[in-house]
DNA sequence: GTGAAAGCGCTAACAG
DNA sequence: CTGTTAGCGCTTTCAC
């Protein structure tokens, strides 16, 4: 039913090989037949077949995005903001979700691999041989990880952690609580690394309280554990969390930010509408979603780079945090 | 590189019509030829190219998904719901993003339709003849609007607009006003069409202020209209939209419920995190998206049923609706 | 039950 | 500048 190259080249009188030309590299054909060409391509409605043309060129114009959960806030700005750079240059991207899981996430970088020309592993949960392995079968760039010799795309989330630890312990904290986030995740290792050091430097206690399902259920459920540890401030590995929590520990008569203050991470939609307001370190990710596109798409060109890309986070102080026992007084 | 079917052909000691029997039609291969051939599959990490197979089998496998915004909180559960049954009946999915714009819609679907076996057109803006051209040159199912003789998920706008406006006049309220949604909007049309005969009926004034685009600065800007209207109830297209009028009507110095009731629709995650909670009819976006898939799948193999589904919606009263000022007396 | 051959829609040398 | 030829990885008749 939907015109093919043959239809084109019959309706116009020349070869297949000239209408191929005319749509892969009109440069090398005469002006005229060009245009003869492209005029009966428009009037059959005649678009090159990319699934075909990938078969012989080895590219398919495609790209593979592969996220922990669609439906977890932090991603989706991700996703469109990829969607969107990806359709500049003119790909199209398949979207997957692994439901956290390890497993899914192997299974489907191999399923996608073939019919994409790499893919953007974002916030991964499976080990790093894997992945690695994974890389030698398709092009990849991944997201919220470092992997040593892959092109990644983070957030400086340690300086984030220490801007939030730095935030607490100004307002007076000397009892911290490190919300951490799922198993697998290098981003909630990382924070934890920095907070545990930055927590020691500055000679206040830090209690870390992991792993935890990365949604509110997960911030919720943590909340009895946070008050029997007896902080002052908490920080959770993402906003989700962080939301979760206060509610938790307001169903425990915890004020927030009277009681505990609350430091949150991402910095979602949903932070700016919650009551009190999420203190929270803004991750870029929409820029993260553009820069690995972008890195996966030059890397076919150039394999030489595989570039770290380590993308600024801040600090943004709304309601959630305040002073501490140890706050100077006004 | 990667492994084709003459190598597991070579491998195994049989012509590659074996190989591609013994993964396309099992039952037509002798066991113990097929279990030689699988077994070096396997040791050769062999995947079918589903691309290589749709060129002759004009099936990909692939599916197409079109929103109209991805970081729209009403799209991630519907877009996680349909990854997730296509995936459980092996199909992958293209999830793309107009920007609430219909020429990029079009646009979109034409340039999918040669790599999938349909697409899941949600929200659309473009008009319907459009559509049912486009579903000439590639299977649609159609959600979030009623185009007759296509298939089509549509969720129960009219009977959630109903019951919304009658908690609001069993509330008290008799000087209404109605948000409209994006222009291009089915839902926005439907909602309008029945909230102003439900308003008549109740013989209560309705004020018609549309379109607003869908987003919280929609509701925002919409604000100062409302309350020039002289409204005592508001309800909004959806609950992004509702939210940012509650914030304009904050900022104007009318609060929610006290000084005008706000009802949202969609039911978003974020809804139940507002102060005050929003009052919102829900919308079970998650089933409409499995449905949806399940349409556009088994429409292949039975052209004879387009069938069109409604899914029930429930109105969720939270705190953002109250007394007004016809309300009984306690 | 398996092999041989043709061909899906397209591109990529190679002639001319 | 354009036509010829071969073939990408796979499925599908059709013989055997």
């Amino acid at each position: 039913m939907p015109a093919t190259i043959r239809d084109v080249a019959h309706a116009s009188g020349v070869h297949i090989s000239t209408v191929s030309r005319t749509f892969s590299a009109p440069h090398l054909v005469n002006a005229e037949t060009r245009s003869r060409v492209l005029a009966q391509a428009e009037s059959l409605g005649y678009r090159p077949n990319r699934a075909a043309r990938a078969l012989i060129t080895g590219r398919t114009h495609n790209l593979g995005l592969i996220v922990a959960d669609i439906a977890n806030p932090f991603f989706p700005p991700m996703i469109k903001a990829a969607e969107g750079q990806a359709r500049l240059r003119d790909h199209h991207i398949f979207v997957a979700d692994t439901n956290e899981d390890a497993l899914v996430e192997e299974d489907l970088v191999r399923a996608m691999a073939k019919q994409v020309d790499g893919v953007l592993l974002c916030s991964p949960r499976m080990n790093n041989s894997l992945i690695e392995q994974l890389s030698r079968e398709v092009p990849l760039v991944v997201v919220n990880r470092l992997v040593a010799g892959l092109p990644c795309v983070v957030m400086d989330v340690a300086q984030g952690a220490r801007d939030a630890i730095a935030h607490l312990v100004g307002l007076g904290h000397r009892e911290l609580a490190l919300l951490g986030g799922p198993r697998g995740s290098w981003t909630s290792r990382e924070i934890r690394k920095t907070a545990t050091a930055t927590a020691r430097t500055a000679d206040v206690a830090l209690t870390v309280i992991s792993p935890n399902p990365p949604t509110e259920d997960g911030g919720l459920a943590a909340a009895e554990q946070v008050v029997r540890a007896g902080a002052s401030a908490v920080l959770a590995y993402n906003d989700l969390m962080a939301i979760g929590l206060i509610e938790g520990l307001d169903a425990l008569g915890v004020a927030v930010p009277t009681g505990i203050s609350v430091v949150g991470i991402d910095d979602i939609a949903l932070s700016r509408r919650t009551r009190p307001k999420l203190t929270t370190v803004a991750n870029p990710t929409s820029a993260a979603g553009r820069a690995a596109v972008d890195m996966l798409l030059q890397h076919g060109d150039d394999r030489r780079t595989t570039a770290q890309v380590m993308l600024r986070t801040e600090l943004m102080i709304r309601d959630s945090t305040g002073p501490g026992p140890f706050a100077a007084q006004g």
